[in-house]
DNA sequence: ACTCATTTATTCACTATTCTTGAATAAATG
DNA sequence: CATTTATTCAAGAATAGTGAATAAATGAGT
């Protein structure tokens, strides 16, 4: 098996947070907002898993913010999706799209 | 990890798959159709496995298919979504469309 | 009728990658 | 040092991908 560069579904729903959250996407409100929009829930770690993949393929860039004062706790680590990342997004969202355009049984049909 | 009723990637594309080609679904259309649909190379024994998989969760059944006179070659396996089947495809379906819903950076924001 | 090559399709065995979970660790503050 | 916030780790289960093997049916040739 070659080195796999397609999106996995969560991986897919990790890129599309990330999209959404712009400046402020840390692994916690990415979690939090997945958990949001789909309803299920999200194990932290896989979030950060799904990131640490995602970096390897070189679809999102990760850097180390500042220790914000007022405030406990560990710096933040920014994650953003670079043009590789967003096109392969692109390319997977249509995929998915062109399979279910047209198929009265869904109601995606008319998009 | 307890039991996964969701459907990974390859999963979902096999059901829409499945759906789209109705009474004609057995392995081989199935898997020239994806790659048809996907322009992305599909190995046969992927799809027979997501198919396995899939009938394991009850969102698909099988049935084998007479031998057809006037050629040769094994009986067909015919396969069709389950009203599970269909209902999970569309959860996925609308939890994909909500992530990536109104976002200005993909095409289906508008969708 | 019998055997064999051919055709069509499914199954198998195995490896790689992705996903999930829970616990551990790290770093900052007061 | 206790607390808070956040990331990292380790291990196991599910999903994905590949190539080869097997199965079942047909028709040709003898």
């Amino acid at each position: 098996m070659t080195k796999r560069d397609q999106l996995g579904n969560f991986e897919l729903m990790v890129m599309l947070t990330l999209i959404r959250l712009g400046e402020n996407a840390y692994g916690v409100p990415i979690s939090e907002e997945l958990e949001k929009r789909t309803g299920r829930d999200v194990a932290i770690g896989s979030v950060y898993a799904a990131l640490e993949r995602l970096e390897d393929k070189g679809f999102v860039t990760s850097e180390l913010g500042e220790a914000t004062p007022e405030r406990g706790g560990r710096a933040k680590r920014y994650f953003r999706v670079t043009g590789r990342g967003l096109k392969e997004v692109r390319e997977t969202q249509r995929a998915l799209v062109k399979l279910w355009h047209g198929l009265p049984e869904l109601e995606g049909g008319k998009v």
